[in-house]
RNA sequence: UGGGGCGUCGUCUAAGGGUAGGACAGCGGUCUUUGGAACCGCCGGUCGUGGUUCGAAUCCACGCGCCCCAGCCA
């Protein structure tokens, strides 16, 4: 049998987080031997960016551990689902690196047992078939506020619910009918367990089962069962599930054991946070409206944030990995910043696309002194020395040039270091150039540039003149045409959703732009796979529809981070929430108390309780009580603060395992100075959390306390260990004095009173800085 | 105004009673034949109020804010 381990941090792909830490204390406790987890798409439409976090903390988690995560379309809705969705997810999490092995399936190849084990339910009560319409069942089920209803239907007999269900999945109904149901509380809080529903009546074809079934497991009923067939011990889902945790549970529990379901391993659900991105949308109605509206090219259009997107346009599965892990998991619903995309992206490619020249917006640019029809090879290298990789190409150079058009300024603003009339710019990996003319048509537009080049700059700088800035370039002779498509954000706006008005008033015309240019021809020979940086406008690859054929066509994947641009613009739209929170009406508090609460209020002031303590005090029963009973054996201005702060929960929840008279009976010894506080505190910890008599064990904490000797050598020996935080305490930095007082509480395993601890550590530092 | 979940730099995330740390972004610098990269530095945070404690992001209380649930969707 194969076994899972904790793996050590540094071996982790998934950066440690709290699903983790149950995972590692499940291994370490023996609950689980293996970790087996669950990716569970509907096959309902293409794969995004979303989909790559949740694979990568399912198949991520798994793989860490040495377990298995199984690929399984959640499809138990033949209205929505589609075969071509089955191909694109696992072409997509292929492509993203996950293996599955042979644990490929399918919730439909299921609908036998889950059938079975729907009958089991009905055998033993707890399902049945509700007969009641659509709205009907709406109006019984109540709302948020108001309990809901059992149904007439509820208490049919086992015989019956057998009957009607059997008919039921026989087809002899139509849709809506009937619905089984589990019988479980229609007055909970928590509407899902308000006899959620199993099964539904569908004529409908299925993509796979074809017409073979007339009723349809619903998610709630087959998720879990699912799971726990396919052996599944932590099911990982996003937060909007928690609430479907409890029939989760309730149908775990009932199943165990039976219908071929083994007692153990059971599996169990456990939630993360949802994480969203800026400038962009996931959902699958909101990204057929682009696609239907020709807002997009199709689904693979590179500006979406479909898997297949993000594919054509040149993002390798690693950046969206690295992507995954930089953004973490946490139990908190979070919208990621874009900058962390396309810096996992750039950080990506940087270290592997090779640097060519490419000019998307041509401007010619005539050397006069370069002699007519000349061609020259340079040598270029297609890695800078920082990258450190070997390789290079040949690039012609000639008399006639192609440039940048924005890299010609006929007004420089202040700081430009490209080109200008009057001024020296180097051509990257070439010569220095002067440019002498801007020519202009008639509407003085710049058409043309003339200059000359300076012979001996190769590899070296000429001297006296500021050579500003290096600039790409393409040869005339040789260019080959391209087209370049450029891709920017797909809105303008960081929260498209958020907001009056419709997200596609925020699409961003400008998010593709289509220009005609050239690139040197060393890339005609290249692989068409390959990413290139074209110097100084970003990362860029052929488009693998359009871009392959005798005039490539080249996606730009992301730009280079650009530090020249002045003021950048702002994220102009706030996140959609204020989070501010308000000022608590203060004293009033105390105003607002009922007479009676008020009362209890006034009289433990008087009796000495602070005003904080007091207020809770008052505002419950079960502490006023429990206070009460104290005062038979004690000053209440004593134990207040314990019963309030340290019992309060337990109190209130009515298993408080100490009782007042064993806590009065340690806090009267605590006043003795038989111990200090924190004995007390923790011995009364630990009989709340195991019982015990608090005083009893305190006692023996104090019998195991350090003597002074061994606490002042300690104390020593921390000091030794931390020289950098001595050094900097004694230059002023106080703070560090909890420090020194937490390092010697964890040496002495607790066994030090912390004012002890800390008095013989002043004593010590005020020594050495004298 | 039912139940549940969640609040840490601008963003994401650590610290689980003991120096609030890292990353991205931003700003500044070094270097540079890419205004890239790399390197160095800076900036900046515990939702609020009270309490317990030698010490609170962490424990207690009361607030505030956001998200989820009334599909025969998942």
């Amino acid at each position: 049998m194969p076994v899972s381990r904790i793996p050590p941090d540094s071996e982790r792909l998934v950066p440690p987080n709290f699903i983790t830490e149950i995972i590692d204390e499940d291994l370490r406790s023996g609950k689980y031997d293996e970790i087996v987890t669950r990716f569970p798409p509907e096959p309902n439409g293409f794969p995004h960016i979303g989909h790559a976090i949740a694979s990568f903390i399912d198949c991520g988690i798994a793989r860490d551990y040495r377990g298995r995560c199984h690929l399984r379309m959640d499809d138990t809705n033949p209205l929505t689902e589609e075969m071509r969705y089955v191909e694109a997810i696992k072409r997509d999490m292929a492509w993203l690196g996950w293996d599955w092995g042979e644990h490929f399936y399918f919730a439909s190849d299921y609908y036998e047992r889950l059938y079975e084990m729907a009958e089991q339910l009905i055998k033993e009560g707890k399902a049945y078939v509700d007969s009641l319409s659509e709205e009907e069942i709406r109006a019984y089920r109540g709302t948020v506020e108001k309990p809901g209803r059992p149904s007439p239907y509820r208490e049919r007999s086992v015989e019956e619910n057998l009957d009607l269900f059997r008919r039921m999945a026989a087809g002899e109904f139509e849709e809506g009918a009937h619905v089984l149901r589990a019988k479980i509380d229609m007055s909970a809080p928590n509407m899902k367990l308000r006899d959620p529903i199993l099964y539904r009546i569908l004529r409908a074809e299925h993509y796979r089962t074809g017409d073979r079934w007339k009723v349809y497991p619903m998610y709630d009923f087959a998720h879990p069962l699912s799971d726990y067939i396919e052996g599944v011990t932590h099911s990982l889902c996003s937060s909007e599930f928690i609430d479907n945790r409890a029939v989760y549970d309730w149908l775990v529990e009932n199943l165990a054991g039976k219908c071929g379901l083994p007692e153990w391993p059971r599996p169990k659900q456990i939630e993360f946070g949802r994480r969203s991105l800026e400038y962009t949308v996931v959902s699958k109605r909101k990204l057929i409206q682009l696609v239907e509206r020709g807002l997009v090219d199709g689904w693979d259009d590179p500006r979406l944030p479909t898997l297949a997107g993000l594919r054509r346009r040149g993002v390798r599965p690693q950046a969206l990995i690295a992507f995954a892990r930089k953004v973490g998991i946490s139990r908190t619903d979070r919208t990621v910043d874009i900058a962390l995309l396309e810096w996992a992206v750039r950080d990506d490619l940087n270290p592997i696309a090779p640097r060519v020249m490419a000019v998307t917006e041509p401007l010619k640019l005539v050397l006069s002194n370069y002699p007519e029809g000349k061609l020259e090879e340079l040598e270029a290298p297609y890695f800078p020395p920082d990258v450190g990789r070997p390789g290079s190409r040949k690039v012609p150079f000639g008399r006639e040039l192609w440039v940048e058009r924005s890299d010609f300024a006929l007004e420089p603003p202040k700081g430009w270091k490209r080109l200008t009339v009057g001024g020296h710019s180097r051509l990257r990996h070439a010569y220095v150039v002067r440019i002498d003319e801007a020519v202009t048509n008639d509407a003085g537009e710049v058409v043309e540039l003339r200059g000359v080049y300076l012979p001996d700059t190769l590899g070296k700088n000429p001297e006296g003149v500021r050579v500003k800035g290096a600039v790409h370039w393409v040869a005339a002779a040789g260019a080959l045409s391209a087209e370049f498509r450029l891709y920017d954000r797909l809105f303008k706006v960081p929260f498209p959703d958020a907001g009056e008005g419709s997200f596609l008033d925020h699409y961003n015309p400008d998010s593709l732009k289509v220009l005609q240019g050239y690139v040197e021809p060393s890339v005609a020979a290249d692989d068409p796979e390959t990413r290139y940086q074209f110097e100084r406008l970003g990362y860029f690859w052929r488009d693998p529809e359009l871009g392959r054929g005798e005039k490539p066509v080249f996606n730009r994947i992301i730009t280079l981070k650009d530090t020249w641009k002045k003021p950048k613009a702002q994220k102009q739209e706030a996140r959609p929430t204020a989070k501010v929170g308000k000022r608590a009406g203060p004293e009033d508090k105390v105003a607002a108390l009922a007479p009676e609460a008020r009362e209890v209020y006034e009289r433990c002031r008087h009796l000495g309780v602070g005003e904080a303590e007091a207020l809770q005090i008052a505002r419950d029963e079960r502490l006023r009580t429990y206070l009460e009973d104290c005062s038979a054996y004690g000053p209440p201005a004593l134990a207040a603060p314990w019963v309030v702060h340290v019992l309060g929960k337990a109190i209130r929840a009515g298993e408080a395992k100490v009782g007042p008279q064993a806590l009065m009976a340690l806090l009267a010894e605590l006043e003795k100075g038989a111990f200090d506080r924190r004995v007390a505190k923790q011995a009364l910890e630990e009989a709340l959390a195991r019982g015990g008599d608090p005083l009893e064990l305190a006692r023996a904490r104090a019998a195991d306390r350090l003597s002074a000797e061994a606490l002042a050598e300690l104390v020593r020996e921390v000091l030794a260990a931390h020289p950098d935080e001595l050094a900097a305490y004694r230059a002023g930095k106080r703070g560090l004095m909890g420090f020194f007082v937490g390092r010697v509480m964890r040496a002495s395993g607790g066994r030090a009173d912390p004012k002890q601890v800390q008095s013989v550590l002043s004593q010590q530092l005020d020594r050495g800085s004298a």
